[in-house]
DNA sequence: TCAATAGTTTAGAATTATTATAATGTAGAT
DNA sequence: ATCTACATTATAATAATTCTAAACTATTGA
């Protein structure tokens, strides 16, 4: 979602609803310099410490589902216990830093164009991602 | 793990008691041509297709875990719903096919070795995994 | 060979993340 | 202003995983 905050009509033009919640959230989002990635529990904290009236978890989960349907948002998978969603919706990959759990995005320059030789047949290609998961230089990872 | 069948002393070897649940595990998952992918409720059914016995599923948690520490096994994160393992602990990327829910192995042909141009000071590379989502020629995914 | 002990298995409870439910509330159209 | 469809909410339900504590077993070494 571009960095104009006119919300509300953003979210119109994808057909969602402005409600006060879902600009809210927008504003918790997308009212910032950079794109950044966080999980469902670090976002309830966030739109609770800005906003004086509560939301419900359950809003959260829609809204972010909503958000995602609509490429507002994209899911990023690096374990099994958790989602990280990731305001930079663009083709990117990612660094994965295993001591902190911090997630760093990849710009272009930083890994080759992804040359995929195999083919599945009736089958096309919706994304290509990279993970590189990275840790401490001097201490065991699993 | 080894095609060999001498499960007993390869896991003695990495400190494992080898029990009678270990072994049975071993069999399951190595005791085959190929490797394959599975999630925990995929190895708990065919364990108890295999044995006449009761197998607890805290065990197959434990044993699950127990072999990924000892590198017999690798998690792979397709998302946050599914853990899926993988029984290849070889550096290897992955087609995942989103109408199937199917993991399909890419061998080193299949896709150019990633170059990472990125340097994070003080950290070093882990893995860098390739994952490449399809899906039906035909049909609108999210 | 036979305890001692340290690690393992087990059923079930607890926890955590997520989704469903159904009642209430609200945005947008008339 | 009213109606209707969609949203929000608290709470319950579900699902995946981890914890617990008691019973069990492989190994050690007397």
């Amino acid at each position: 979602m571009p960095k104009n905050c006119n919300f509300i009509e953003k979210l119109r033009e994808v057909g969602l609803r402005p409600t006060k919640q879902r600009i809210k959230m927008c504003e918790v989002l997308y009212n910032r310099e950079k794109t950044f990635h966080f999980t469902i529990n670090d976002l309830v904290k966030m739109i609770s410490e800005k906003m004086n009236e509560k939301i419900s978890l359950a809003t959260v989960y829609n809204t972010v589902h909503a958000f995602e349907k609509k490429g507002y948002l994209k899911e990023i998978s690096i374990d099994s216990h958790k989602s990280y969603f990731d305001t930079n919706t663009s083709a990117h990959h990612h660094f994965f830093d295993e001591d902190t759990h911090e997630l760093i995005d990849c710009d272009e320059s930083d890994i080759d164009k992804i040359n995929i030789r195999k083919n599945i047949t009736g089958k096309k290609i919706n994304s290509v991602e990279v993970l590189v998961r990275v840790a401490s230089d001097n201490q065991t990872q699993k």
